[in-house]
DNA sequence: CGAATGATCCGA
DNA sequence: CGGATCATTCGA
């Protein structure tokens, strides 16, 4: 479940050594079912770690610049994902807070690009740590943002904690 | 093959 | 609101 995601760590030993963020916002992500999913149309290349195994990374990148990272949560060969929108600054990324206050800057702050797709998120170089929990009373849910085939899909699977600089926007 | 598209961000 | 900028996908 994609809330059980808010307050956890991601931590990234890359080239620049170690960077870590903890996660305050978060969009799920289906698939046949879910017309605004990558996964809506079947399975391609590109989006093939949407439909394996939970626990696993699937980047990908968008208009020419951007990288955004998900957290498969779906069991094997069912599509779904989290799309990790937004973190507070941890180790080893500065200490602006808005530094990865949306999908694009969040990957970019990271270091992470489509290189780190498809990777262990249990036990490889990029994981995903415990936390302590975010109390409900701090959790929003809302719309999906950014989506053209909004139309269909006004689900509230969007979450953040509320009052976190960390956060895409209000 | 070519053309359209996009789960973004920034600046005016 | 428009522009940047390009991998991926789909239709011919």
């Amino acid at each position: 479940m994609a809330r059980d995601l808010l307050g956890k760590v991601i931590v990234y030993d890359g080239p620049a050594g170690r960077r870590a963020a903890r996660l305050v916002e978060v969009e799920a992500y289906l698939g046949a079912r879910d017309p605004a999913s990558h996964a809506y149309r079947g399975p391609t290349p590109r989006t093939a770690p949407m439909f394996g195994p939970p626990g696993r990374s699937y980047v990908y990148f968008v208009y020419g610049m951007y990288h955004c990272v998900n957290v498969v949560a779906e069991r094997d060969g069912v599509a779904g994902a989290v799309l990790l929108r937004g973190a507070e600054p941890v180790e080893g990324v500065g200490d602006d807070p808005r530094a990865l206050a949306g999908p694009g800057k969040l990957a970019r702050a990271l270091g992470l690009t489509t290189e780190q797709t498809n990777m262990d998120l249990v036990r490889s170089a990029l994981s995903i740590r415990e936390a302590p929990a975010v109390p409900v009373t701090r959790v929003v849910r809302t719309a999906r943002i950014g989506l053209t085939a909004h139309a269909t899909t006004r689900k509230p699977w969007r979450l953040y904690v509320a009052g976190s600089p960390g956060v895409s926007r209000a």
